[in-house]
RNA sequence: GGGGAAGUGUCGGAAUGGGCAGACGAGCGUGACUUAGGAUCACGUGGGGCAACCCGUGCGGGUUCGAGUCCCGCCUUCCCCA
């Protein structure tokens, strides 16, 4: 049936939730999709574009509850509807591939999936924290978890987060190849999305022991900053905290871990919020400086990221700064400012006489205000500052160098701030001899409350190591290296490398989903369903709680079952997959819907005809809302690459180029919503104005990939000018007979440029996804050959190959009235099946062109001149021209710049 | 706070290997046809000036014979991440 000498082209977008209505946005994304399918069916490709729908999700529970409709009668009705307001779209749509999702032979098979990843060690099982309505005593899908307040959908009552058995997938075993991004040509904008979203990092994972000896570890980046760890932060829900947090704190710990599991990541992770935590009252050992440190937990550390811990260098990374700066805990410098800037601050009285002229002496800069002196210097200074300072310093104060140098200067010696010993040398003496300072907790504290030294107290570049012991003096560029090197060697920590990409939870405590293949056998445990029993058929008697819950969880029908292997009595699994699972690999449904239904499915079959597959896979183009970026178009990039080590596929990559629509948003600038009432529904403007119109305007109004407010005026525009190109093709111009005059050369000539540059116009913008241009480039064209109706070309062959050229370069953007038109002048059936116009560069060139006359860079003239004219000529042109004479008349021409066939500017 | 994209007439938008800014359309204006027009057709439409010309692509600099396009700094909006 399929000429497969021809190549293949498969093109797709993106799949519809089948919601109940087509929206315009559906149009906006499928019909420009649809026009490129048709353009390259013209091209000479079999072209697969195919459709269907991703039928499982909440909003069919929702209207269960709601309306009483089982999600089954509900999600099937809004298919039927949404098929036939698609079919009015005129989009060549493959329906005898149309594949949907929450069909039994379709889930059978992402059943099927989740069993050989199972197989592959891919598939496993794990406590995580999901949302929690304790009022419904349900789990709750993110987008039921409403408001600031984090409070369930149904009843209002806060939301908490409850700890989980669910199933993960590993997709993190892929995260480095998932980076990879040399196979595919996908927008530069998705890859960077993805590539943060996978965020991949360099360092080291460290052990700290607690003071019990339990192992602590921490992903770090900076290796080279452990000696300024002052005190480590676990997330709040870390398993050793229960462990560690000491009879005194544990009502304090528990208060804040229920707090702390309210929020959500989002807010957890803000930099605006004020910092909160408490001490579980346990200490911890640095491992390099054998410092005693204390252990907190605090929100901003998540147990998703790296291991759940962390070490905290307040001085040189900006959350845990903030965190020490507000519970008072030490803040020591270990790298070396880059810049070199030091400060010190010098108040009135604290110095002898003649301090500020020793610092003009020394070429010490600084400034002073009220009596005060500040002191801004660099690195090379430093030394001789302290020097004169010590030399200065009335013996009742101090004064300080912060930024770069740090030390605290006293008449009787000069304490380097190099350490927790130091720091508690310091604050003793300060306090003795400033009262003013006796509530300060640390140094950094009581240099905080200089405005001055604000800007050079931490900073958060590489740079040299200081106060790090054997380390101190490393330089920054080696130092991550080197310190990686020696936790080695002392088997206290190792390089790693962490990924901000978790495991893909896929567990849904849903009814509406694809049941897990899972059974817990009384005897033999976590068991899987074997293939040949999948599928595992989701009850339709089951019966939708109001409160929302699980309806799986009190079938008893479904809920009871045997493990055949064993024979004994076991438990399905309840939860049911994540409908990004079903979306992941629908491009492969798509070449044989519901696969072998009926028969049993074994390990080793395939989900899909491999005779389909080996000809048309992978996806060509693949279009779609950028929205997608980091959940879907990552998981289907996961699924394919499974499917390569499975053997299903021998390509890496799902889809070879992908292409984004941006958003059509309201009249009013917002987005589109029932609630809003702002809904535009293509039903009423097919009606009004027919689908070739709507799919016109779609094009034109827009950057495709940009999108915006619609507006209602700019469709008449599109619709006129379809009236035109109807009239243009079927009302009777001047007619051969009647003709006063055959067409000069050059009037054949001029037609028949317009239909070749049109045509290397439109086919150009087809390849670009630049469909505005090319609705306004057959509009040209349309104007241009109505002037030449009313002249002697009409009727002329040259005229045919316009209007005809006309028709077919139409057809893909408006099939229907372009087929109408092509059958009206008696072209055989179909236009759809005619190979895409050919362009002929000569035809297409230019033979009179403007030649732009400027004289220092501005327009004096604009000149008729053969295309071909020569660069004397066209100099010799230029300069006589009387407007450019009137304008270097009496100036001394310096210079003459010839751009070829395009200008001249004349400097003088 | 970090990263990305974008700022062009009244509006949607054209034009980037630097070379006629505003194509095409909407809107508006004038005229024609018409009993009528929210139909159709024709013409006009960035601002200023009678004109020659001058000014104009978010703002300020720079490179260049020449900048919407390239470089530096800033402002605004949107998106992503924190």
């Amino acid at each position: 049936m399929i000429d497969h000498s021809k190549p293949k082209h498969y093109a797709l977008t993106m799949l519809p939730y089948p919601s109940g209505d087509l929206h315009i946005g559906h149009w906006y994304a499928m019909a420009p999709s649809d026009v490129r399918a048709r353009y390259m069916r013209m091209r000479g490709y079999n072209v697969l574009f195919p459709m269907g729908f991703d039928a499982f999700g909440l909003p069919a529970e929702n209207a269960a509850i709601q309306r009483g409709i089982h999600p089954h009668k509900w999600t099937m009705s809004n298919i039927e509807r949404m098929r036939r307001q698609l079919k009015s779209m005129g989009a060549m749509f493959d329906w005898e591939r149309e594949a949907i999702s929450c069909l039994p032979g379709y889930y059978r098979w992402t059943q099927w999936f989740f069993l050989k990843l199972y197989d592959m060690g891919l598939a496993y099982r794990k406590k995580s924290p999901v949302d929690f309505c304790p009022k419904c005593n349900t789990t709750l899908a993110r987008e039921q978890v409403w408001g600031e307040d984090r409070h369930c959908e149904r009843c209002g009552t806060p939301v908490i987060k409850k700890e989980l058995e669910q199933w993960f997938w590993r997709i993190t075993d892929y995260a480095e190849e998932l980076l990879d991004f040399s196979k595919i040509d996908w927008p530069e904008r998705v890859v960077t999305m993805q590539t943060n979203w996978i965020g991949r990092s360099e360092g080291a994972n460290v052990t700290f022991l607690s003071e019990q000896e339990d192992p602590i570890i921490v992903f770090t980046t900076r290796p080279d900053t452990l000696w300024g760890a002052t005190f480590m932060v676990l997330a709040p829900e870390h398993p050793l905290v229960d462990k560690l947090t000491t009879p005194g704190h544990r009502e304090e710990v528990e208060e804040y871990k229920y707090q702390a599991a309210r929020q959500s990541e989002i807010e957890r992770l803000s930099t605006e919020k004020e910092k909160t935590g408490v001490f579980i009252g346990a200490y911890a050992v640095n491992p390099v400086n054998d410092e005693r440190i204390p252990i907190w937990i605090a929100d901003y550390v998540m147990m998703t990221y790296g291991t759940g811990a962390i070490m905290a260098v307040p001085s040189h990374d900006e959350r845990d700064f903030e965190f020490a700066l507000k519970f008072g805990l030490p803040i020591i410098p270990v790298i070396d400012r880059p810049d070199g800037v030091a400060k010190s601050f010098v108040m009135q009285g604290t110095m002898k006489d003649g301090f500020a002229d020793a610092l003009t002496e020394a070429g010490i800069p600084f400034e002073e205000r009220e009596g005060s002196l500040y002191v801004t210097m660099d690195r090379s200074q430093v030394e001789r500052y302290i020097a004169l300072a010590q030399a200065h310093v009335q013996p009742g104060s101090w004064i300080e160098v912060v930024g770069t140098g740090w030390a605290f200067i006293f008449a009787d010696e000069v304490i380097p701030f190099d350490g927790v010993e130091a720091e508690q040398k310091i604050l003793a003496r300060c306090k003795e001899l400033e009262p003013a300072v006796h509530d300060k907790r640390t140094v950094m504290e009581m240099l905080w409350g200089v405005e001055f030294y604000r800007d050079v107290l931490f900073h958060a570049e590489y740079g040299t190591m200081i106060n790090s012991g054997p380390f101190t003096g490393t330089p920054g560029d080696v130092a991550v290296k080197k310190v990686i090197e020696w936790l080695e060697e002392r088997g206290i920590g190792e390089f790693a490398v962490n990924y901000r990409l978790r495991d893909w939870l896929i567990s849904r405590q849903r009814y509406w989903g694809a049941p897990i293949p899972i059974v817990y056998c009384d005897k033999c445990g976590v068991v899987p369903v074997p293939y040949e029993d999948l599928p595992v058929i989701l009850p339709p008697d089951a019966v939708i709680p109001p409160t929302g819950e699980n309806a799986l969880k009190y079938h008893e029908g479904f809920l009871h079952t045997t493990w055949p292997k064993c024979g004994g009595p076991a438990t399905r699994e309840t939860d049911t997959m994540d409908t990004f699972v079903c979306s992941s690999w629908y491009h492969y449904a798509y070449l044989s819907p519901y696969y072998k239904e009926g028969e049993p499915a074994h390990a080793d079959s395939t989900p899909f005809d491999p005779d389909e597959a080996a000809y048309w896979l992978p996806v060509d183009v693949y279009t779609g809302g950028v929205e997608h970026a980091t959940m879907h178009l990552i998981y289907t990039r996961f699924f394919t690459k499974a499917m390569r080590d499975m053997g299903l596929v021998d390509f890496d990559e799902p889809m070879l180029m992908l292409r984004n629509q941006g958003i059509i948003l309201a009249e009013d600038g917002f987005r589109m919503s029932k609630s809003r009432g702002n809904v535009v529904a293509p039903d009423d403007l097919v009606e009004r104005y027919g689908a070739d119109t709507v799919r016109g305007y779609l094009m034109f109004g827009w950057r495709w990939e940009q999108g915006g407010p619609w507006d209602p005026h700019g469709i008449e525009g599109v619709y006129r000018w379809l009236h035109r190109v109807w009239n243009l093709v079927l009302e009777p111009g001047q007619s051969a007979s009647q003709r006063v005059s055959e067409p000069t050369e050059k009037e054949v000539a001029d037609l028949r440029r317009w239909t070749h540059k049109t045509i290397k116009r439109v086919t150009d913008d087809m390849e670009a996804f630049a469909f505005n241009t090319i609705i306004s480039a057959l509009m040209e064209f349309t104007n241009a050959l109505q002037k030449a109706k009313q002249t002697s070309l009409y009727g002329t062959e040259a005229w045919d190959e316009a209007i005809e050229t006309l028709l077919l370069l139409l057809a893909p953007c408006c099939p229907h009235i372009a087929e109408e038109l092509w059958a009206r002048t008696g072209r055989p059936y179909s236009i759809h099946l005619q190979p895409w116009p050919e362009y002929n560069p000569d035809l297409a060139a230019e033979e009179v062109i403007t030649l732009v006359v400027q004289v220092n860079g501005r327009v004096r003239a604009r000149l008729e001149v053969p295309a071909d004219i020569t660069e004397e000529a066209a100099r010799e042109a230029a300069l006589s021209d009387p407007n450019v004479q009137r304008h270097i008349a009496g100036k001394e021409v310096r210079k003459v710049i010839y751009v070829p066939g395009r200008l001249v500017n004349v400097v003088v």
